[in-house]
RNA sequence: GCCCCGGUGGCGGAACUGGUAGACGCGCAGGACUUAAAAUCCUGUUUCCCGCAACGGAAGUACGGGUUCGAUUCCCGUCUGGGGCACCA
């Protein structure tokens, strides 16, 4: 009998199925654990062997804690909005319901060859209405909530609506209006128009206007991703920065607690590290400059009144104490400031400069090395010394950050520093010996010169004095400042959730709750709709309505999913508080890094909004996070050759070759590496003649073109030539200049894309080998968390082990070869030490680990000869995680009864591992020279005596005295000489 | 540019908190079984030096420094690969 794994993992598959093997329910007497995977994109491409990888980990985690007693929840369902699915629409007019329906299809019948224990039965789609139904409603709680920062919670607008009533907005400022200051009196005395206006500026969800990239020849809004060098990525259109209504949701309330809450959750320290960049929180001060310039006067005189209020330049700095070594200010390109200060002698070049500007994506404009910039023409004034500082406009200072105007310290600033050293603009320095002139120094510690009343105080200490100094003269201000912007929430997209809103008389109105869903119309055309609204734009019944014509981002449905697998079909609720006080915390959620700082930000925010609004009991989605790493394509390449054939008219021929010239002849990739040398041109030379058989042909150019070519026609580095010349059919005739009667390829890792041909599908993979090979391959690779090229070499090796686990059982001569024969204490102890390794490189997430640990102990029990069932039983039940489908099917065979799904985690018997002694190695000055074996219970005289008067360890030290011997317990010793 | 992570044999990787570097697997080489092949099993496999051999020596974890009795692990600097940077998901 021997190991044919596909008919046993088709068998228990239909099996588990049959019986609801998966299927969970909220059963409270259980205690319960929750494995959560981030929720896929079906995209067309399908899966790739780099997909599974996070589900492999989360699969063996929920199988292991169910082995552990725990009632398990691990759900699966589908991020189904998105562009991608749009564009295809818009390219092979197949609207994006049937292209994801299909996708999904493919996904899942993907995603059940290799054997996960999902409870499909609370699968749903972001898609369908029954679930953006409650994607709306909880848009519409934002919608009427505000952030109370008294109490540091989201609450009821009308509570606010209330305290206006009653006391003004004194005590709670306006987000969106900083400046409004309103009495009770002042806010009953408003129009109901402004009263909405101001509500806006409170309210979670909110709408306003933004920049977005707009291409005006494809007459629509582009992503980041789709615009490259200032161009759309489709057609090389121009794109430049417009500004739109857009919604946006007020994430920035939340900032101070998102930033808290990384303490409470297991996440790496790189994520929170990230995710606090992202937040950026930063202390300092915002200081305004009066400001002087030329245009006032001209703009008074032309106006014939007089010299009006002189404009002002607010900018923000986290070091008020450099405020004497300013040179320049900078302004953002995009600040309103721009309109009243430049002179008329300035406008030209002003103008010219943003309109290069207006061009650049917000990601060159941070990653360009080059240094641009433009002179104002106007001077910052020095509140405490007079001097006038030139305001520039450079697209390096963020409009988006601060005060998008900043005070220009080159001596402390690299940016700064180089910008001054570009433009030839004085630096001064007021740090002293700290400051070489070449580079700057960004220190806090160094002692101040040169600046007045900070002189002499260390820079840090200066800080606190001089923002003291300013808000006692009424110009700075201590801030608080966050790099987060509020997150845009709207798209002018078709493929999304639309927005329950009504817009009457200019006013957004939310839809009556009962209304929900609001569904999406079906649509023939997708274009988008006119002045760069969305294609919802485009149909005449929604715009009759006066619906909002955005619809939400990607992430909208991402940001509470992991709420709705708890109670997934409840119509009434989003979840019931019974559910998600049962369910809780995701408690171990995998998925990957690209995700830090977006999903995994708003879906927080969304979590603790919904806590604060008493909607559910928990205000952290994640206890745990593990982040599985990338897994790259590597990808071969080809060369071919681009011939150009010098004419031969002396002998009545072209030169040219009479037969086959158009056929590609491709080099191998040593050959080609010589590329451009006369041994090359020679070589080449030679050979085309060969292939042609044509000794007059002479090369006049050779070019080679590096292609792409499918890593699955190509075994390790060396080309498969017939499957390479079945690939494509140009390449039929295909011609190759071999090394040592091999072509080899070229390798380079790059991203797993179909695109470029590196892909490997996991369908493949399983039909050859089994799910079970194939999930603990992938395992075995490395690390979850690394990154790590594709290779499927390996993979015969962990298809050997789970043969050799079936030889333990049965023997191809013999057939059933186990026994119920009672086990030797050599024989438990192994088993124990393997379960031992096994649970903790789980319990570690070390599957690579915990897979070589099975191996070992499989060997092991070989090389004893061991088939005894009180042994191979306890081995079965630690393998199901890993390997479910041969573990279940030996487990039968063994004659237990029930499924090993749900069988009980062996526990270690110690009594069976303890140990008394030790091979100590033993260390000469670090070196290790020797091993002896000692008591665990010596004592560190009686150690130093036994190291002592070893015989190698005497020769080593030559006779000299030992200066220390140090016994490290369990570890080692190390003798110093 | 900024932020985060990584770099160990021919290859994937192991060494968990500083304590025998290279577990486990692949590949490769040699051998056994076989008419042959597949499958399986055995032996060897970081590099260099010496040697019949050794449980002989030296070097060695991207590179250059440092801390330590001891560093793949900690610190500083350099090089290099990957991921993210707000409308891909």
């Amino acid at each position: 009998m021997e190991y044919n794994f596909s008919n046993i993992e088709q068998k228990w598959q239909q099996l588990w199925n049959e019986r609801g093997s998966y299927k969970v329910s909220n059963d409270p007497a259980k205690p319960k654990f929750y494995v959560l995977d981030m929720f896929p994109y079906p995209s067309g491409a399908g899966l790739h062997v780099g997909h599974p990888l996070g589900y492999i980990a989360s699969d063996i985690f929920a199988r292991y804690k169910r082995l552990k007693g725990f009632n398990v929840l691990h759900p699966m369902g589908y991020d189904a909005f998105g562009l991608p699915a749009e564009q295809y629409a818009i390219d092979h007019g197949i609207h994006p319901a049937v292209s994801t329906e299909t996708n999904i299809n493919n996904f899942r019948r993907q995603l059940d060859n290799i054997g996960f224990c999902f409870d499909w039965s609370r699968e749903f789609r972001t898609s369908t209405p029954s679930y953006y139904k409650w994607t709306q409603w909880i848009f519409l709680q934002l919608f009427k909530s505000w952030y109370d920062r008294k109490q540091g919670k989201a609450r009821a607008i009308e509570d606010l609506v209330k305290i206006l009533e009653s006391e003004g907005n004194a005590m709670h400022p306006c987000p969106g209006e900083p400046r409004l200051r309103l009495t009770a009196a002042e806010w009953k005395g408003l129009d109901h128009r402004r009263k909405e206006e101001i509500l806006m500026g409170y309210r979670l969800s909110y709408c306003g206007y933004g920049e977005v990239n707009w291409c005006e020849a494809l007459g629509t809004v582009l992503a980041n991703d789709e615009v490259i060098n200032g161009v759309s990525e489709r057609g090389g259109f121009p794109v430049v920065k417009k500004k739109l209504r857009q919604w946006y949701l007020r994430i920035t309330d939340y900032a101070d607690r998102l930033l808290e809450g990384l303490e409470k959750v297991d996440f790496s320290d790189a994520m929170k590290e990230m995710q606090s960049n992202w937040i950026g929180k930063s202390f300092g001060a915002e200081v305004t400059f009066e400001v002087y310039t030329a245009a006032t006067s001209e703009r008074a005189g032309a106006n014939g009144a007089g010299a009006g209020e002189a404009p002002r330049l607010t900018v923000y700095t986290t070091r008020p104490d450099t405020l004497f070594g300013v040179d320049f200010m900078v302004v953002a390109p995009e600040h309103d400031i721009l309109n009243s200060i430049v002179p008329a002698d300035q406008k030209g070049a002003v103008e010219e400069y943003l309109a290069y500007v207006k061009s650049r994506s917000e990601r060159e404009r941070m990653a360009e090395k080059k240094i641009t910039g433009c002179f104002t023409g106007a001077y910052a004034i020095h509140p405490f010394n007079g001097l006038h500082i030139p305001i520039w406009t450079s697209e390096y200072v963020l409009a988006g950050y601060g005060t998008g105007a900043i005070m220009a310290v080159p001596c402390g600033d690299e940016r700064d520093f180089k910008f001054a050293q570009h433009f030839n603009i004085p630096v001064t320095n007021i740090i002293g010996d700290a400051f070489n002139g070449l580079e700057a120094n960004p220190t806090k510690d160094a002692i101040l010169e040169n600046s007045d009343f900070l002189d002499g105080l260390v820079m840090k200490d200066a800080i606190v004095i001089a923002i003291k100094k300013l808000e006692e003269k009424g110009i700075g201000v201590r801030k608080v400042n966050y790099r987060m912007r509020d997150a845009a929430f709207s798209r002018q997209r078709y493929w999304g959730e639309p927005f329950p809103i009504v817009w009457k008389e200019g006013i957004a109105t939310p839809m009556d709750e009962k209304e929900l869903p609001l569904e999406l119309p079906h649509i023939e055309k997708y274009g988008p709709g006119p002045e760069g609204e969305g294609p919802l734009a485009n149909i005449p019944a929604w715009t009759g309505r006066h619906l909002e014509t955005n619809t939400m981002p990607g992430y909208a449905g991402s940001s509470w999913y992991f709420l709705r697998y708890m109670d997934p079909h409840n119509d009434e609720v989003f979840c019931s508080r019974a559910a998600s006080d049962y369910w809780g915390q995701v408690d171990l959620y995998i998925g990957g890094t690209e995700h830090a700082v977006g999903h995994l930000l708003y879906s927080r925010m969304w979590t603790k909004f919904l806590y604060d609004r008493g909607l559910i009991g928990h205000d952290e989605p994640y206890k745990r996070l593990v982040n599985q790493g990338m897994i790259q394509g590597s990808s071969r390449f080809v060369y071919r050759l681009e011939l150009k054939f010098i004419e031969n008219e002396g002998q009545g021929k072209t030169g040219k070759p009479s037969m086959g010239q158009d056929a590609p002849v491709f080099v191998s990739y040593g050959i080609r590496a010589i590329e451009g040398t006369p041994e090359f041109h020679e070589l080449v030379t030679l050979e085309v003649r060969n292939i042609y058989n044509d000794p007059s042909i002479e090369l006049e150019s050779i070019a080679i073109s590096t292609l792409h070519v499918d890593v699955n026609i190509v075994d390790g580095v060396e080309l498969d030539i017939a499957a390479f010349r079945k690939w494509r059919a140009e390449y039929a005739d295909a011609r190759f200049i071999l090394e040592e009667g091999k072509y080899i390829c070229g390798v380079e890792v790059e991203k797993m894309s179909k695109r470029l041909y590196n892909t490997v599908n996991p369908d493949d993979l399983v039909n050859k080998y089994g799910a079970d090979t194939f999930r603990m391959y992938e395992m075995f690779l490395g690390p979850v968390e690394a990154s790590k090229p594709w290779d499927t070499k390996g993979i015969e090796g962990v298809h050997r082990f789970l043969r050799k686990l079936w030889r333990l059982f049965f023997d191809e001569m013999k057939g059933e070869i186990w026994t119920t024969e009672k086990a030797t204490d050599a024989e438990l102890k192994l088993v124990y030490k393997t379960i031992k390794k096994v649970e903790d490189a789980t319990e570690r997430f070390s599957f690579n680990t915990g897979v070589s640990a099975l191996m070992i102990g499989v060997n092991e029990l070989t090389d004893l000869r061991c088939h005894k069932k009180e042994v191979l039983e306890k081995l079965l039940v630690i393998l199901t995680p890993y390997a479910p489908h041969v573990s279940e099917e030996l487990w039968q065979l063994l004659g237990n009864e029930g499924s090993v799904l749900d069988a009980a985690y062996p526990a270690v018997e110690e009594k069976y591992l303890v140990e008394s002694t030790k091979n100590y190695p033993i260390a000469i000055n670090g070196k290790t020279r020797t091993e002896l074996n000692i008591a665990l219970d010596a004592t560190q005289q009686q150690v130093e005596e036994l190291v002592l008067a070893d015989d190698l360890v005497k020769k080593w030290l030559d006779g000299k005295a030992p200066k220390k011997v140090i016994y490290v317990k369990h570890k080692m010793i190390n003798v110093v000489v």
